[in-house]
DNA sequence: CAAGAAACGCGCAGAATTCAACACGAGCCA
DNA sequence: TGGCTCGTGTTGAATTCTGCGCGTTTCTTG
């Protein structure tokens, strides 16, 4: 097992469990007290955790831990999204992206072409686009909120208003018929709102998990969008029931 | 077993598991372990993924601190200025960064702060610190620039239009008695003389090669800065001919 | 409050990994 | 044929990681 593997296993068992032991990662993992020790010391030097005698306990928040620790769930499913939402994209463009793991990965996609504006909120997407010469890179500002990396507030809403999209990609953590959709932090839910009130196209892209849930606060209705993209492990009846909506649904 | 072909066989890798081993890869594909790192350094260099001891992880699920700037010039006289720099910021204070070397390692002196907050047009000192949950992150917004990593443009003058700092410190790429201080693009001298024009005090940090230098485009005269902060290794003469001109010269 | 137990930090040595440098062979072109 | 480049493998030094032992700190329990 390597230290990646193991200080992965650290932080999930982190955001399941809000706390962890020395002595059951030492028996879950096969390696002596002191490399979960040090593991743990590199993980609070971070402030993603603090230390107490026995293990650590998760620093703050802990339902939304960094996003570069969580990226790896559900890789699989994300990429095929993501190389299905590039092909929403045309060469040219003008579109936005909110943040999310999703999302990253659908600007990962875009990476290689030519003549593309690309406007967003996320600094993990501002990141990953910043290197590539091709692309035209905008980054709203705002505040960063340290749980999901993106920018959000007035200062974020009001470098919005002056411009106009062709497309936005919207990351989100619930979907549902009944609240449409939402994320988990109330100001970012209102920043992701006014990118959308932006663009002449909506697409939401998620991971099949995120059906049928409900997170804190409200984005938009399922109305407000064009198009939802996610997996093919979505729940049938979930799929329908959102179709029905009048939504129109991908599966990849 | 060509090159495209251990390539593919990597992301594919990457993209179910998340993670890589050297050993694995050597056992699957009959080829050196050396051969294995020059492909993964090469990947690297593509930012499709980042290596750890012993194989790599897909790129977003580093488990260390954002990118370590290569950039090891001058690395030790930038530590001493960024901890002195870092000395004239009071706890509570609202300040501003501009990008650059020296500051993102200011930032990185700072991050240990409690009640802080930063407003900064740099991409590399906003992965820096949103992290941080004891700092609040002010992000400006603005056309992002590949070759520094910096925010510029109408969007984030707009957004520090609005703001107030007691403090800026700001990165140049030249000083001199006659030109005062410059940086190589024009775009980023307006915006980060848009920066200066909301603080209270600045304080411009630069390690001593900058001295007596003169780049493309003018931010603002010497007479505009409060201090300078640069290293012992300066020129005498260069630093008495700025002194001379009624600028705080501080060697560390 | 005190004693025992558990956990911690530190230093060291062995093992694994990486890096830099060089050697070898295939393919290409003059 | 000879020389060149490019990719690959090998070697040895340097770096990093890991596990163990020991003294110290912290927690628990009576």
């Amino acid at each position: 097992m390597r230290q990646s593997d193991r200080i992965n296993h650290i932080i999930t068992q982190l955001s399941v469990n809000g706390s962890v032991g020395v002595g059951d990662l030492v028996d879950a993992m096969g390696v002596s007290a002191a490399t979960i020790r040090r593991d743990l010391a590199l993980l609070e030097g971070q402030r993603l955790l603090a230390r107490t005698h026995g293990g650590a306990v998760a620093h703050g928040v802990l339902y939304e831990l960094p996003l570069r620790y969580r990226s790896a769930d559900r890789h699989e499913q994300k990429s095929r999204i993501a190389r299905a939402a590039a092909g929403r994209v045309a060469d040219g463009a003008a579109i936005g992206m909110t943040g999310g793991t999703t999302t990253t990965e659908v600007a990962r996609a875009l990476t290689d072409r030519r003549r593309l504006t690309v406007v967003t909120n996320s600094l993990s997407i501002a990141s990953e686009l910043a290197i590539r010469p091709n692309l035209k890179l905008v980054v709203t500002g705002g505040v960063a909120r340290p749980e999901s990396y993106e920018l959000v507030g007035p200062l974020a809403e009001g470098a919005l208003a002056t411009l106009n999209l062709d497309l936005v990609l919207v990351g989100v953590d619930g979907i549902s018929v009944e609240q449409g959709f939402t994320t988990h932090h109330d100001v970012e839910a209102h920043t992701n709102h006014a990118l959308i009130a932006r663009a002449r196209r909506v697409v939401v892209v998620a991971d099949s998990s995120k059906l049928g849930q409900i997170a804190f606060a409200r984005i938009c209705g399922l109305g407000d969008a064009d198009e939802l993209i996610t997996d093919r492990d979505a729940d049938a009846a979930e799929v329908e029931a959102v179709r029905a909506a009048g939504l129109e649904v991908t599966l990849v």
